[in-house]
RNA sequence: GGGCUUGUGGUCUAGUUGGUCAUGACGCGGCCUUUACAAGGCCGAGAUCAGCGGUUCAACUCCGCUCAAGCCCA
């Protein structure tokens, strides 16, 4: 707990001053740790809230979504900051892997290509620093309630020793395997790359109708056919062509061989049913790799390898004169080598969608490599049983993890070839090619730099190593976030539970909440559950929030390539960054909303209001007001309305229903508190009336202060005591029970009288002669009339003479349906029509009899005597001036 | 092409298990200096609930199809 005690200053004075206000608790709150976790191993878990909060990638820009994301985690937390014991809200740097070095090349203009790795690394890292301490500015400029005394960077030595041991824990359990596998690959940045790191691309090109010749004439005489290809350079690699069983027309290639055209190797032609009959002249060619297609049939046909394309997209000496081309260069020279030899049947423009490397923009290869996976297919029922233990906000997320998993078809790819990155502690013998894992105590090591734990090979006993070069997957160490925010350290690997000292800071884990937007279900939240489950044998979080994308003002996604990106940091300038939470605020958690920038003028507007209301209040009563013996009625009525709205945002706040809870307090505050209110409290100065406005204004203060820091703050230091809001007791109704009804008929007559005056275009501070009420405003008669200026305003006991007309019946249809169904229509057409008798009570309607309870009566009164006649929803006002 | 989601006044949004005058805000029009707030208050206009079809006595709500948008995957 913080020691900071903030003495009651004088009371909120002039305007509020937003840009200077929240700068000054943002210092403040940062100085004086008010957000700090105290982190006591020995708490209980169940008062300890915790979040496992995003680590953004450090690529220097903060977007729209980063500050929504963050609003909503840090309503969350200051919620439970209050509501529980403790909260943790750490925050995270994700600076590890290619985004970082991406972004380190183009700042120093330098290639990673050109250093060591230490040294690129170094680089990497410096780079980093800058754009992290800037990155804490701009959060600390949005006053999010985080703990910055609780960071970690995912290159960091603890976080490096972290992922290493995730590794060894994984390969102990037999989880890891090491295979030569065909891999996407990204021929720029020269790795390999997960399924989920590609993204679609345009590309124009062209289609090549090329003519293949027949070793031998069919029995029928043909003696070649043509395939369409956008790659006429992958026919150096070409292994294989085929044909669908079905296709009447080239069925009879079956069996058959072909001659590749200018590189002259014979391959065979194959049927397989996985030819798409649709497109193209029916043939195929299969090459290593074209596409998945080819790596299906590759391994269902057990087709031998021909390795054309190098690791950096250069033509190899399988490609004979085309060797040392780009793939690029080559596929415009052979397709003008096979025109000139008369192979080229047809050459058309052509758009289509490929796939690219989302980093990079590079189209990507598949390449046979050796590569490092984790088992993830014989878990997949216990991976949807995890998803299925946990609390989904919004439910409807859970189908995407669902699908995402049954959908599931490799196991994961986690080694990319990289400088900048978490390696993997493993050494090969150069002799027999054993495995050999770095020693749990060594952790972190490099291998390039450190020497292996043994002398000599523990299965052929040489003495020479080779380091794996490779390091992990950027998703391998953000996946586990939740064990680096609990502090694991395992003392045994290879259990896959979790044991009595594993963690420095049990208490956290699993944690309260997993906060992300919908977009990353199957990356970053699918790979939590996969790591820590697999090393703790837990299910990480009791409750994920997925959140949606800001759109643009259009509702299209904001990119680079649309130019339709708002910067968080202009809206910052413009805006108080309460109003932006406000707006952060009015969308249903999980749905996609746009940004307008005049949505965050009612947040703004809001502002203004509770500063002035404020403002009022702290004139109106004493600094400490005293609860009274005996409540005024209207007093009893606004705490009872309170007690209300306590009851009903603390639930909204439980369930992540953030719009909900603003907009109840906005109306409470609004509505009820100010319009109704306050109105009638300015000339009330009873201690009842003091006692009301002090506590309902302690009460939202608090209400809101999760929404509303910067202002809630600022108003509590100035008007109650106690250190800062979001350290107090988050409160809880009080049990006052006043006559609502009532309450709502005094402000209905209020209303009404507000319109007689408009409609008169009376000043609203006009005094009226009289005024009669026939309904129930117990005991706030006075009050009533000394707002509207009444002189003289009495209830009646009976209702004041009117004239009645029975227009209309309203039927009970919840009971009137069920009962009568079908005849329903033919009842509702007698009462349009005014068919209908009302007799003792009893409604006689389309042969029909219809007992009190099933129909009200809807009637016009006429009143003829002195004075004007008001209708409310329970009141008939009269107005005599 | 497949999965998931969204579609409510000019704009943004609420709407729990179907029950009949669809919530609020922004904007718009009119009126009004109430012991704070005119960037306020009061009143008002404005919606065939994306479209079509179905289930039902009754559909914004349930089902099907179509259209548009978003995300994920192929």
């Amino acid at each position: 707990m913080s020691a900071e005690t903030n003495q009651r200053q004088d009371g909120p004075d002039g305007d509020y001053d937003a840009e200077a206000v929240e700068k000054k608790w943002q210092e403040h709150w940062v100085e004086h740790d008010t957000y700090a976790y105290d982190g006591d191993p020995e708490m209980d878990p169940n008062t300890v809230y915790s979040i496992d909060t995003p680590p953004p990638t450090v690529s220097g820009n903060l977007h729209m979504g980063h500050m929504y994301g963050q609003a909503l985690q840090d309503f969350a937390a200051r919620f439970h900051r209050m509501a529980d014991e403790d909260v943790l809200f750490p925050f995270g740097y994700d600076d590890n892997g290619i985004a970082s070095e991406r972004l380190t090349e183009q700042e120093l203009g330098i290639r990673h290509q050109d250093f060591s790795r230490r040294e690129f690394q170094e680089k990497c890292r410096e780079v980093c620093r800058e754009y992290e301490a800037e990155f804490t500015e701009k959060m600390q400029g949005l006053g999010i309630s985080i703990d910055w005394n609780r960071t970690y960077k995912t290159i960091s030595p603890e976080v490096q020793r972290i992922s290493q041991l995730s590794f060894l824990d994984l390969y102990e359990q037999g989880r890891e395997y090491r295979k030569q596998a065909p891999a996407i690959w990204c021929p720029d940045c020269e790795t390999a790359i997960s399924q989920v790191e590609q993204e679609d691309a345009e590309r124009h090109t062209h289609f090549n109708d090329v003519r293949f010749d027949l070793a031998e004439p069919t029995e029928s005489g043909r003696d070649s056919f043509v395939i369409g290809t956008t790659r006429p350079e992958l026919l150096p690699a070409c292994v294989a062509v085929f044909v669908h069983p079905e296709d009447d027309e080239n069925r009879e290639l079956i069996g058959k061989e072909a001659e590749v055209p200018l590189f002259g190797h014979t391959v065979p032609i194959i049927e397989d049913d996985r030819v798409d009959l649709e497109t193209g002249t029916g043939v195929v060619m299969c090459c290593t790799f074209g596409d998945q297609n080819d790596i299906e049939w590759y391994q269902a046909h057990d087709l031998p390898l021909r390795v054309a394309i190098d690791e950096s997209a250069t033509m190899t000496d399988l490609a004979g004169d085309y060797e040392g081309m780009s793939t690029t260069e080559a596929r415009e020279a052979i397709s003008e080598d096979l025109d000139e030899a008369g192979h080229l049947v047809d050459r058309e423009e052509h758009t289509h969608t490929v796939q690219v490397h989302e980093r990079c923009e590079t189209d990507v290869e598949f390449r046979v490599s050796e590569q490092w996976y984790v088992e993830i297919l014989d878990h997949k029922e216990e991976y949807l049983e995890a998803g299925r233990e946990m609390d989904w906000y919004p439910e409807k997320m859970f189908t995407r993890y669902e699908h995402w998993i049954e959908g599931l078809e490799w196991d994961w790819l986690i080694s990319r070839q990289r400088d900048s990155g978490i390696p993997f502690p493993v050494w090969y013998c150069e002799d027999c090619g054993q495995e050999v894992m770095a020693d749990r105590e060594a952790l972190p090591v490099d291998p390039l730099a450190d020497d292996p734990p043994v002398d000599a090979c523990p299965e052929c006993g040489g003495e020479a190593f080779e380091p794996e070069d490779d390091v992990f997957d950027t998703w391998a160490t953000s996946s586990l976030t939740p064990l680096i925010n609990a502090g694991w350290d395992p003392e045994s690997i290879g259990e896959g539970e979790l044991a009595a000292g594993d963690l420095d800071n049990p208490e956290l884990y699993p944690f309260d909440l997993r906060p992300q937007a919908h977009d990353i279900i199957s990356f970053w939240l699918f790979h939590t559950v996969v790591k820590c489950y697999e090393h703790t044998g837990d299910v990480p979080f009791d409750t994920v929030m997925i959140h949606g994308h800001v759109l643009d003002e259009n509702r299209e996604k904001m990119s680079k390539s649309k130019g339709n990106i708002v910067a968080p940091e202009e809206v910052v300038d413009e805006y108080p960054v309460d109003a932006i939470r406000y707006w952060a605020a009015s969308s249903a958690v999980g749905d996609d909303f746009p940004y307008h920038d005049k949505d965050i003028v009612a947040g703004e507007k809001l502002l203004r209001k509770l500063w002035n209301a404020s403002k009022l209040v702290d004139q109106l009563t004493p600094a400490e007001a005293a609860e009274p013996d005996e409540l005024d009625p209207i007093d009893e009525w606004l705490l009872a309305k309170l007690d209300a709205v306590v009851a009903e945002t603390t639930e909204q706040f439980q369930e992540y229903e953030f719009a909900k809870a603003r907009d109840n307090l906005r109306t409470f505050f609004w509505n009820t508190f100010c319009d109704d209110y306050l109105e009638i409290a300015k000339s009330r100065e009873t201690e009842s009336t003091a006692y009301a406005l002090r506590t309902a204004h302690r009460t939202f203060c608090q209400l809101f202060a999760p929404l509303l820091p910067h202002v809630t703050e600022e108003l509590w230091s100035e008007m109650h005591d106690g250190g800062s809001v979001h350290r107090t007791d988050w409160p809880e109704p009080r049990g006052y029970e006043a006559d609502l009804e009532a309450g709502e008929t005094a402000m209905e007559t209020v209303s009404a009288l507000r319109k007689y005056k408009t409609d008169h275009q009376l000043a609203l501070n006009e005094e009226l002669d009289a005024v009669s009420v026939y309904g129930n405003v117990a005991g706030m008669e006075d009050a009533v009339a000394e707002v509207m200026h009444v002189r003289n305003l009495d209830v009646l006991d009976a209702e004041p003479e009117t004239t009645t007309e029975i227009t209309s019946v309203d039927l009970d249809y919840s009971t009137v349906g069920p009962q009568y169904g079908e005849t329903v229509g033919d009842i509702d057409a007698a009462i349009e029509s005014g068919e209908f008798e009302i007799e003792d009570g009893t409604l006689h309607v389309a042969g029909e009899e219809l007992g009190s309870d099933l129909f009200e009566i809807e009637r016009e009164r006429t009143y003829s005597g002195e004075g004007e006649m008001i209708e409310t929803e329970s009141a008939i006002v009269i107005v005599r001036n």
